[in-house]
DNA sequence: ATCGAATGTAGGCGCCGCCAACAATGCTGT
DNA sequence: ACAGCATTGTTGGCGGCGCCTACATTCGAT
């Protein structure tokens, strides 16, 4: 390998910038909020010309995509680590949300990016499979647990869906910072049990 | 009263802009989504100079929280009357479940900005109070079904948690656009029983 | 009737997204 | 090795936006 001179400017071509610019993307995204993105902004903050993102990203709604397709990406894969098939239903489950409210609360902007309807139709198929692997860890829960007796019988989209919505409701409220991380944590053995149970006396 | 003669051109004074204002936003936010939402727009659709929402709203952002603020008066007022306490527990949560996720599918966008997490301390006041005003009515329902003994005792926020967040989750369902608005409503039932009943076999 | 407050207008600044024209670089087939 | 082409980056510019300032008109209290 010919040692290379570090030249004194920057190279013509960044090697990676599509990358870089997603990164710098998310960093705003975390500390300043989505309203302070601009694609000019971002290409300052990576050194590159102001154009230059447009060579990968149509416009800023695709950068936007992009950005919760990673999003789902992270998520669908901190819920299925988090979720053990060997444990039963109750702490298999609570395990799930944890891990769900767990990413809210570390991501609450890029969530809110992920929830937004903006999908222009070509983006919205990777979209839609994203999602779906992400709903599949927990609909694969609640259809063991339908397998092994552990919950009613019945029409499984139906499970899924009261489930689905008291976790993803949680998280929005999280997201909407009308309920503290912390009582949020607190409340999910709560949460769990009571959708299990039901709150009907028995 | 002195007949006034209609003047060529419209008054220096709008009348009622501010009004106006929130009438064509929300129009727009409705028709074309929150992105396509500009101050300047707005003032040339109800047809005074791009400077003049300037003197009723201190920025974009405090337009956006006003109409957000009009959208949960018309959320409250919508629970509050869709709400019977007459009823018995599982119909009167059902039909203020059914006004909610109505509500969602009337006005997606509108709840999309009354969600979102922007509010400035000054204004944020008033929406926590608009917020705690909307939530007040599944609260109540709550407590009285308490108090009567229709569910089983306990922290009351543990039950309006799982309660609110299982309908507010579906309303985010049916805002992003997952979640088709007749699948919603049919499963209205089902989502309050299981809700009432829990998953488990009993 | 007057004068200040409220409301609307005109113009401008800096930023943005997007586009077109051009420049540098990487890659591939011969 | 290198020619030719696609890729990736640069510069410049257009129109739109939010926000600001200075100015004009109208309203309302005294």
């Amino acid at each position: 390998m010919v040692r290379m001179p570090v030249p004194e400017t920057r190279p013509y071509h960044h090697g990676d910038l599509r990358a870089a610019l997603l990164a710098a993307a998310e960093r705003t995204l975390r500390e300043k909020g989505v309203a302070a993105l601009s694609l000019r902004e971002l290409a300052r903050e990576v050194g590159v010309s102001h154009a230059a993102p447009g060579r990968h990203f149509r416009d800023k709604q695709a950068l936007l995509n992009a950005l919760a397709l990673t999003g789902y990406e992270r998520l669908s894969r901190a819920l299925n680590t988090a979720e053990d098939p060997a444990l039963p239903l109750e702490p298999r489950l609570t395990a799930l949300a944890r891990a769900y409210l767990g990413f809210a609360i570390d991501n609450a902007e890029l969530l809110e990016l992920m929830y937004a309807r903006k999908h222009d139709p070509d983006a919205s198929e990777q979209m839609a499979v994203a999602v779906e692997r992400t709903v599949g860890s927990l609909e694969r829960v609640l259809a063991d647990a339908q397998k092994r007796g552990e919950i009613i019988a019945g029409d499984p989209e139906e499970l899924n869906l009261v489930t689905g919505a008291a976790l993803h409701g949680v998280a929005g409220f999280i997201a909407a910072g009308w309920l503290p991380p912390e009582t949020a944590l607190a409340g999910v053995e709560g949460l769990v049990h009571h959708l299990l149970h039901g709150l009907k006396p028995r």
